[in-house]
DNA sequence: ATGACTCGCAACGCGAGA
């Protein structure tokens, strides 16, 4: 089973480029992030004619996250729970062939200090909970998304540029370090060494050309899901096409 | 450097993203 996590930077604005990545990489579970519409505006039609079907959380201009599966999809939770009085679309959690998944829209958090910094750690707070919540299921895990954390200095082209920023610093580390503590491996890390390698690159400055990225979406996968733990890798194709988003998929292989 | 992105919005410039 080919699962992915892809920030599409709105799913209408995307739709060709989503479309013409599902079928060529052929995954058989999509996290989908930044869809910026309301359900009943999602596509689901035309991603439904290549054999998906379709699980929304949506919001009107902002946020918004989905779950793409070729197999039937189940027990759809949408939100965080624990975090019920939020009222950002950032989390959508589903079952499918066993696993339980998330896609998760983890909030960028600038500027800092701030009432967006402070949000964005309660909401890993949250985020924290839920997920040691799911260890004591032991069903297999992965939570994956835009986490808007890069999580070591290898992660970016610049430490020294981002020093500050809400994705990396040390608060935001320490929750995704704490995360990880519960028993969440960072599925590409896991299995791939390369520093520098990354899923965003900013639409301006030709960061893209330059390859001035950071790594900031992840596939986290508790110990049961590691277990089954193929391959992992960034499809940096998409970010080079036309009209892309500003971020790239990024895949595991699990066994079935 | 007369520059520097892309999205949605009941827009016609702005806020948000990272």
């Amino acid at each position: 089973m080919k699962a992915a996590t892809w920030n599409v930077n709105s799913i209408k604005a995307r739709l060709p480029n989503v479309l013409a990545w599902l079928q060529k990489a052929q995954p058989d579970v999509v996290m989908l992030q930044e869809i910026k519409t309301i359900d009943d505006n999602f596509p689901a039609m035309e991603i439904e004619e290549l054999g998906y079907n379709v699980a929304v959380h949506g919001q009107k201009s902002y946020n918004g996250v989905a779950i793409l599966s070729k197999l039937p999809i189940s027990d759809v939770q949408r939100g965080l729970p624990g975090n019920e009085a939020d009222e950002q679309a950032r989390y959508i959690e589903a079952t499918i062939a066993g696993v339980r998944f998330a896609s998760i829209y983890l909030p960028n958090g600038n500027p800092t200090p701030g009432d967006k910094f402070t949000y964005k750690l309660a909401w890993m707070e949250h985020l924290i909970n839920r997920a040691e919540a799911l260890l004591a299921t032991e069903t297999p895990t992965v939570l994956a998304g835009d986490y808007n954390v890069i999580p070591s200095d290898d992660d970016v082209h610049d430490a020294v540029a981002w020093a500050g920023d809400a994705l990396i610093r040390q608060e935001t580390r320490d929750c995704f370090r704490r995360l990880q503590n519960l028993g969440y491996s960072d599925a590409f890390r896991l299995l791939n060494s390369t520093p520098h390698r990354y899923s965003f690159w900013d639409y301006q400055g030709g960061a893209w050309q330059k390859d001035n990225g950071i790594r900031i979406d992840h596939l986290m996968l508790s110990a049961q899901a590691v277990d089954r733990l193929l391959a992992a890798d960034i499809d940096q194709e998409p970010r080079g096409w036309e009209k892309a988003s500003d971020h790239t998929p990024v895949w595991i292989e699990l066994t079935d």
